[in-house]
DNA sequence: TAGGCCATCTGGTCCT
DNA sequence: AGGACCAGATGGCCTA
């Protein structure tokens, strides 16, 4: 997804040379074509790093390289000269770097694909207006309230059908005893939301999981970015 | 300009 | 050993 190109961090000095990286929306589970070559190029270098800092060479196959010792002949190269200490330091330096900047790219597509899943969540939770924007806090406080909700609804319907007593007392679909708040479940630390206190607190509000502080605080005036999920008979408590 | 939100980097820890 | 996951740090963009 993301929504704001431009908001992109610059890449890093020396993670320039990985083109492609500043996509404004690289596929999560499908590196650009060009992030795939220079992580290839990164393997390479990385076994060529490795091969060159092992004195024993245990892979080394009988080829040119084996025959090229055997042979006597140096490997010129761009070490040529440097201390052997100050080669192998640089070279697990090296070593280090092109690590790092694979772990680097994994964590990006780690986190792309939690940013999709979160959009994921985000077309199936109604908004208002309908193209607003919820903030990841809000996606997922706004997802639990309105999880709740539906439960709620369902345990009431069914026990309208079933009778007074039934609505009392009865527990619902996936509610075990009675219905939990979904506060009872949602351990935000802070913003730990002491639902029951009052029976009107709980919000739909995103921003506000069973009607945490004040409801007008989290919940934006005119213009909203959303409002409640109308459709839904929300129990009055969460209204 | 301060504060909120976000993407990215980074080092540590846990798991396979 | 390498990958996944996590949390802290950093810097950019946007808005009130």
């Amino acid at each position: 997804m993301l929504v704001k190109a431009e908001g992109l961090a610059p890449p890093a000095e020396d993670e320039l040379l990985l083109l492609g990286l500043a996509s404004p929306a690289p596929s999560p589970s499908l590196p650009s074509s060009a992030e795939e070559e220079e992580e290839e190029e990164e393997e390479e270098e990385e076994e060529e790093e490795l091969r060159a800092a092992s004195p024993a060479r245990p892979v080394e196959a009988p080829g040119a390289r084996g025959l090229r010792r055997l042979e006597g002949k140096r490997r010129p190269g761009r070490t040529r000269g440097a201390p052997r200490t100050a080669r192998t330091a640089e070279t697990a330096q090296r070593i280090k770097r092109s690590r790092r900047l694979k772990a680097n790219n994994r964590e990006r597509n780690r986190m792309h694909n939690l940013n999709a899943a979160l959009d994921a969540l985000r077309d199936v939770l109604p908004t208002f207006p309908e193209d607003a924007k919820l903030t990841k806090i809000e996606t997922l406080r706004f997802a639990h309230n309105y999880i709740w909700a539906l439960t709620e609804t369902l345990r009431l319907a069914g026990a309208a059908r079933l009778g007074p007593e039934a609505a009392a007392g009865g527990g619902g679909p996936g509610t075990g005893e009675g219905s939990p708040s979904p506060a009872s479940s949602w351990s935000g630390g802070s913003a730990s939301p002491a639902p029951s206190a009052s029976p009107y607190a709980c919000t739909l509000s995103p921003a506000s999981p069973a009607g945490s502080a004040s409801d007008a605080e989290h919940w934006p005036p005119a213009p909203g970015r959303f409002a409640p999920p109308v459709p839904v008979p929300v129990p009055r408590r969460c209204l």
